[in-house]
DNA sequence: CTAATATACCTCGCCTGTCAAGGTATATTA
DNA sequence: TAATATACCTTGACAGGCGAGGTATATTAG
């Protein structure tokens, strides 16, 4: 897709959380809003995904549990825990806080 | 400095090549433009800019060459090249498109 | 029937950018 | 004379993204 792995870095978590902030979801679904989000120009790669549940849950930001689907693949859902909607403001602030220092130092000449 | 690496990854080459659009200078001092700019929010770590400096030499977007200081330390000044300008304002570009992607994905409730 | 595609999960190991920590040297200020 | 500011630099550790590989089920096209 278009976006640069380094524009992404650090911003999977937030992306993820912000997802959650919606409703449970599963990690193939939660993919498959992004890029539907985004009109296709924003697709995590499945290995940086699966990493970052693993990150997200390792520190108590999402907790998981198996869908009980009788039909198709197994999907494990995932949902955001107390402590990770307070990181997702937090995450989300300094998004915008750094995206405003940046707006100055990358485009002096605008806003 | 309160922003995050990851905040800033991938950002580095695009704030270093839109301070020597203005001017050629010099490494000590476009952190401290860094810095002003912020009002001290954003600090490049100096392992970090001369690592980019030597990266962007490297591939041809700066060019570097000693100054004629006949008193203080010795100073690196750096100007972009054309090649350089353009990389600018394709980063720029590309910042700013991922930036509303990022918007849409972080803050769906606003713009 | 069978191959391809979509759904759905997962891991290993490489790559790359950031940065802590260390270093050198000159000029000014306390 | 010690500290601080200016000014440059490198090494090695670390962490996140991702290519490549894997598993398994369901549907659709030929």
């Amino acid at each position: 897709m278009s976006i640069a792995s380094d524009m992404l870095r650090g911003h999977t978590d937030t992306i993820i959380l912000a997802q959650l902030m919606q409703n449970d979801s599963y990690g193939y679904k939660i993919n498959r809003a992004i890029v539907e989000k985004t009109g296709g120009q924003l697709e995590l790669k499945e290995a940086t995904l699966y990493t970052a549940f693993r990150r997200l849950e390792q520190v108590g930001y999402i907790s998981s549990y198996w869908g009980d689907e009788n039909t198709g693949a197994r999907r494990r859902y995932y949902s955001i825990t107390p402590l990770g909607v307070e990181q997702y403001y937090r995450l989300a602030a300094e998004w915008e806080q750094s995206m405003r220092l940046l707006q100055r130092l990358i485009r002096p000449d605008e806003g």
